[in-house]
DNA sequence: TGTACATCAGTGAACGCGCGTTCACTGATGTAC
DNA sequence: TGTACATCAGTGAACGCGCGTTCACTGATGTAC
């Protein structure tokens, strides 16, 4: 049956909202129409109504997941911090991103870390889309960041956000197989990432603590 | 028809070669037992007489790509650079990591960066084949890194790998929706690994070459 | 404000398709004599 | 060394299944009067 405007609206986000949380946890290929929309509390037969396509929806989801990137960003090292030290939100934003909480819970994650692989063979549409978002995290965390100098931000960004990423990745695939192997990863980032230096990722040494580096 | 024994062996390695590189290219999701085998150069009836299921290929593939890892980096900074001092085949094989040519052909590249995310969804079994493929990549690049201390080499290793591949997955992403995006998180990476310091991933600024550490 | 009716969000059966896996069959291999 | 035959790698049709998508239908919504 026909439902009003703003339930349409309301389910359409809640649609959204599921399919953002289950490709991340299970992949653009491990869900399928039917699952999300279940997860949604609705069928599957009027997805069309809202979406072109599947892929169409896809696109919307992780634009979405993007969003949800920021949540807690925001909550670790955001507002409510803006008072803190910068090093301080930086360390905790760090922290956060690199925690076991973030490596076993995907769905409520960062999308750049769940979805690359599969964004990066879902065609030029998806990429574009991958492409903002990286950005949009890229601004987000510039705003962390201490320095004035814009470029030097943010080459520190893109690095920081790298190793984060990689480093989620690779403690994702090992965490079953070899917990402490996993662990070891997010530890040895985690410190070479907060390392006693308030730059970010310019720590001199791995977090062993033996070399300082000069200044900054 | 009945093929020799070595016949059979050699169907079979083809078989493990096509899973490797197709699974990297495609994803384990993105690519079914028939094209495999038919890029192998049969049919798919014959694969369960090689292997119990496509899982258990899946994780043959996952190992034999490790292997191919190791070729370019033998390549880029191996025996034949023996002589080399150490900084330079670090800095080959960081060059080689992320270079647009890897970015552009998983099919041959590393496994962690293409594959990362899908094993973590696999299951635990899958997940130790990567745990030993990590452990792998990690003792190879320690070869390279230059120091005696082992702890601060592995930590070292750990960054610069967890780094490469985050830029790289990252690179992948953003490379059809703004190319621009993805060669700038390559070429970033490439300074800050390769920076004014003879130690990987201990350069003290990210390559602006703003700042130096004092030694090492 | 009350009534008549066109709209359209959501339902659920149905479709064609490709998947992983099975199996009866083929015929070269390789062994027993 | 030559012959008879059991073995088994590979073939290709067939299976049940879940996928994305379509569509006739339902009935509450929201508008026209």
């Amino acid at each position: 049956m026909k439902v009003s405007k703003a339930q349409a609206a309301e389910n359409r986000e809640g649609i959204v909202d599921a399919a953002a949380r289950l490709y991340r946890q299970k992949g653009l290929d491990g869900v399928g129409v039917a699952e999300i929309t279940r997860d949604a509390g609705l069928t599957h037969g009027g997805l069309y109504r809202h979406f072109e396509s599947k892929d169409a929806l896809a696109r919307e989801a992780c634009l979405r997941a993007f969003d949800w990137t920021i949540t807690p960003l925001d909550r670790l090292g955001g507002p409510e911090h803006a008072n803190a030290a910068s090093t301080d939100r930086l360390h905790r934003l760090v922290q956060g991103y690199l925690s076991a909480d973030h490596r076993d819970h995907p769905g409520e994650g960062c999308p750049a870390a769940a979805l690359a692989a599969d964004a990066a063979r879902a065609g030029p549409e998806m990429s574009e889309v991958f492409a903002q978002g990286v950005e949009r995290n890229i601004a987000r965390f510039m705003e962390v960041l201490p320095g004035d100098d814009a470029v030097t931000r943010r080459t520190q960004t893109i690095v920081t956000l790298s190793s984060m990423v990689g480093a989620l990745v690779l403690a994702r695939a090992t965490a079953a197989g070899n917990p402490r192997l996993s662990e070891e990863i997010l530890a040895t980032l985690r410190r070479h990432l907060t390392a006693p230096s308030d730059a970010p990722a310019s720590a001199a040494d791995g977090g062993s603590g033996m070399r300082q580096s000069t200044e900054v």
